[in-house]
DNA sequence: TGGGGTTAT
DNA sequence: ATAACCC
């Protein structure tokens, strides 16, 4: 109570009244150390820490666009806004409106089957991402203007963890306004409301923050979409899907076990990917109540300690992964894929396009690459799923050209590419390519050169490489002749 | 399956 | 460099 600033003596001695009995506050201060040990940062912070967070409640909101390619493209042209409407990439289409989908046309249809099934499906191609990229960063900015803590997943989710703002609004209330309180959008379950328990309070604001956003997106971008408020991210994420086009649900700690037990299978939770669920089952596990009642060691013991304690606690619905703000990309890639590619010349001329995607996109970003990577998909029978990949370093007196319009940085990139095309594939003999990919990575700022002290640090493959006793990701890259 | 992304090992 | 995960 002491760090807590001014303005909740209002609220403070409620709070502490609601918040529940001396026992829920000793788990509360468990799950506050482990969330703080996780992040590696327990020391000092404890003095602070405890006496403070009387809850370790968060507040999270999950935002996803509805069918969001569909309506970066009907935003473009209105005239498909009542039309059904496909988004095509090669032979699929990816993304369809809501039009499509009520005859029948589903995400990653085959375009056959859906002009099939649908012959008045207008289609547009959509594999150029450059505008949905472009919307997809208004969003998260618009996010960030109500909390900066905002994760992009995809380029159409978003999630904002809303703790502090809801704890801000809570102490501008008076105690007599928070019996009016409501909720925005629905409850999951259509269950009661206790306006005497400060989580459901927390949790009704978050859903009005909610609101908010989605008003916002879609006053000044268009755009519609659905938003799901939890106390963690997977719960927020999955209860963001309950109430379908352009609507919101929120979660009340009482619902959580009914709803986490009304999914179908565990391949429904975040996390458990298709590797996982294929062991799974293998296992004999796939309903939620099989995987919280399933041996932990056994389940250790198969998945590896790391992974089998996060998902038997997410079949819990337990969460306690933080939102980590995205901020600016980690890295930039341009992908072709196509039927067969069998010729080097043909590959450069593929290599050659990408290449020229991305540096423009690299050069509209300001921040320079420090490493460039070629990524291959061989044709092959079966094997799902079989990429390989080369990289290196990008030459520095190629760094410093990139942006800058003048000089040509597509020859020597070029050049380096293709040595790590031919270090991967022999061309010498006979090869089948249907997919190549180009990745810029390894961002920097601009060195803003004023050579000192953090200079020294903050560029070690420069400086540091060649006397450093640690090896600098420079060594690690594939080593290219010339 | 497309054309992207991320983190962990 | 790959493998897993996400959309």
């Amino acid at each position: 109570a002491a760090v807590r600033s001014g303005g909740m003596e209002k609220l403070g001695v409620e709070l502490e009244e609601k918040g529940g009995s001396d026992e829920e506050d000793d788990e509360a201060w468990a799950m506050e150390l482990a969330d703080v040990g996780a992040a590696g940062s327990l020391q000092g912070v404890h003095d602070q820490v405890l006496p403070t967070q009387n809850s370790s409640s968060r507040v999270i909101v999950h935002v996803d666009l509805d069918c969001f390619y569909a309506q970066v493209e009907m935003i473009s042209n209105p005239e498909l806004k009542d039309k059904p409407l496909g988004v095509q990439q090669k032979y699929l289409v990816v993304t369809c409106n809501y039009e499509a989908r009520k005859l029948g046309v589903k995400k990653l249809m085959n375009v056959r089957v859906a002009k099939e099934k649908c012959p008045q499906l207008v289609l547009v191609n959509g594999e150029d991402l450059t505008r949905y990229r472009e919307m997809s960063y208004k969003v998260t900015e618009l996010l960030e203007e109500f909390s900066p803590v905002v994760e992009r997943l995809g380029f159409d989710e978003n999630f904002v963890d809303l703790t502090e703002m809801v704890d801000k609004r809570l102490q501008q209330l008076q105690s007599d306004e928070l019996s009016a309180v409501t909720v925005s959008g629905h409850v999951y379950n259509n269950q009661s409301i206790n306006l005497h328990d400060i989580l459901h309070i927390r949790l009704l604001v978050g859903s009005q923050i909610a609101a908010e956003m989605r008003e916002a997106m879609y006053n000044r971008l268009g755009l519609t979409g659905c938003a799901g408020v939890a106390s963690n991210k997977l719960l927020a994420k999955l209860v963001s899907g309950i109430f379908k086009p352009n609507q919101q649900t929120v979660l009340l700690p009482e619902s959580c076990q009914h709803f986490i037990h009304s999914l179908n299978h565990i391949k429904e939770i975040p996390g458990i990917g298709y590797k996982t669920t294929k062991c799974l089952e293998a296992l004999g596990i796939s309903s939620v109540h099989d995987l919280q009642t399933f041996s932990s060691k056994i389940l250790e013991k198969e998945l590896g300690i790391s992974v089998a304690q996060r998902i038997l606690k997410l079949s819990f619905g337990e969460d306690n992964s933080p939102v980590i703000p995205s901020g600016p990309p980690q890295s930039f890639s341009e992908e072709d894929s196509f039927k067969k590619c069998s010729s080097e010349v043909e590959a450069k001329k593929r290599i050659e396009e990408l290449l020229a995607s991305l540096l423009n996109r690299v050069c509209r970003d300001g921040r320079k690459p420090h490493t460039v990577r070629l990524i291959i998909r061989r044709y092959s029978s079966e094997k799902h799923y079989g990429r390989e990949s080369r990289q290196c370093p990008i030459p520095s007196h190629v760094i410093q050209k990139l942006g800058t319009g003048n000089y040509d940085v597509m020859t020597p990139m070029v050049d380096i590419l293709m040595k790590l095309f031919r270090n991967m594939v022999n061309v010498k003999m006979p090869f089948h390519l249907t997919l190549l990919s180009v990745c810029f990575c390894n961002l920097k700022a601009l060195n803003t050169a004023k050579k000192g002290p953090m200079d020294y640090y903050l560029t070690p493959s420069l400086s540091t490489a060649s006397h450093s006793g640690k090896r600098s990701f420079k060594m690690k890259d594939t080593h290219m002749e010339d």
